[in-house]
DNA sequence: AGATAGTGTTGAACTTGTTCAACATTTTTC
DNA sequence: GAAAAATGTTGAACAAGTTCAACACTATCT
């Protein structure tokens, strides 16, 4: 069934009742994306918050000198969202773009507000969501200040391989923070 | 009277009844901690939440080369823990050091968990609290990519000037990701 | 299948930021 | 109030990562 991995996600992290996994599991709605296509524009303001069903999404920043700048991938098992965009309906400063075919769960902002209000324990399940998701923006910041790009490259490689595995050297250079031409010396050395 | 800060906080972020306002303030103990005093050590597992009503800590780590490198700043209005180590009751990678005398609201993890479950707006409330500081983290690691160090301190000297005023350049330095050194050369050039 | 656009590699010159050491100044401590 | 410790500054040599340009290779599109 297509709620399955939902289903195994949220009660990895929270003890829902049987009726709560339901009422939680109706609110989602399954799309498809083709390759290239954008889930979200920089402009747009952000009305859906994915949970990835499969394939691999990126999501990335433009800033003022016109460079791109890879915020996270996200593939089966993560949540998708502009949570800034989302949380304070203003035009978002991201985009989300499916890096191959890929299938996600989607839930209107509405029906988020909705799910909030009928489903209490959704409140916890996301509060500790939230809360995991400050650890990692914690470690990566530590992570870029502490470590060379070459340890940041194998640290990365070594932590998500099935990731890696998908993207060009361009991404991945771009998500590290440092030129493709500089991860392609690294990767020379190792 | 003690809680005023904590209550005006909550109200800008969550409508709490006047009977929530009460029951969730009725969980934080004040006290005190004086200049260089450490609230959290490295090592340690991180038993509270705390809430800064005055003076100002310091969130860093020491990574395995021997260098520390600042998380986070905190003054007043400021929340205050390791997540990571509050969460799954693990050891602690940070410390928690007071730049000044300061004083701050706490709550043990027991109470937390309690306030959970007895002040349910609670959960809502740091739901957004945690979204709020997620999306400061996501904007801080995409300037640490996109901003050179002289423009990431003037932003950062911009938008925290009395958090600035209270560190010394070291600091500073050390929170941007430079040596003191650096930091040194680049206020010169201003 | 051929044209086209995107990807990975390499080298040379360059820029940003680091390291180390020395010194002057300020703050803390007894 | 003197001694000790921490802070800020400057310079010279260095290292990490960038930029630009050229080339070979691989996907993609019709």
């Amino acid at each position: 069934m297509i709620n399955d991995l939902l289903l195994t996600h949220i009660n990895k992290n929270v003890k829902f009742s049987t009726r709560a996994q339901e009422e939680f599991c109706s609110f989602f709605q399954p799309k498809t994306i083709p390759k290239k296509e954008f889930l979200l524009q920089q402009g747009q303001v952000c009305k859906f918050e994915g949970f990835v069903i499969e394939g691999c999404f990126r999501i990335f920043s433009m800033d003022t000198k016109g460079n791109e700048n890879t915020l996270y991938f996200a593939a089966k098992d993560w949540w998708l969202m502009d949570i800034d965009s989302f949380m304070n309906h203003k035009p978002s400063d991201l985009n989300i773009q499916a890096l191959e075919d890929s299938k996600i769960l989607m839930i209107s902002e509405e029906d988020k507000t909705t799910l909030y209000d009928t489903v209490p324990i959704a409140e916890k399940f996301f509060r500790i969501m939230f809360q995991k998701s400050i650890v990692a923006w914690q470690r990566r910041l530590v992570q870029n200040h502490s470590l060379t790009a070459k340890e940041r490259y194998h640290h990365f490689k070594k932590n998500y391989p099935e990731i890696v595995a998908k993207l060009t050297d361009r991404q991945t250079a771009n998500y590290l923070g440092i030129t493709h031409e500089f991860l392609s010396k690294i990767k020379k050395q190792a």
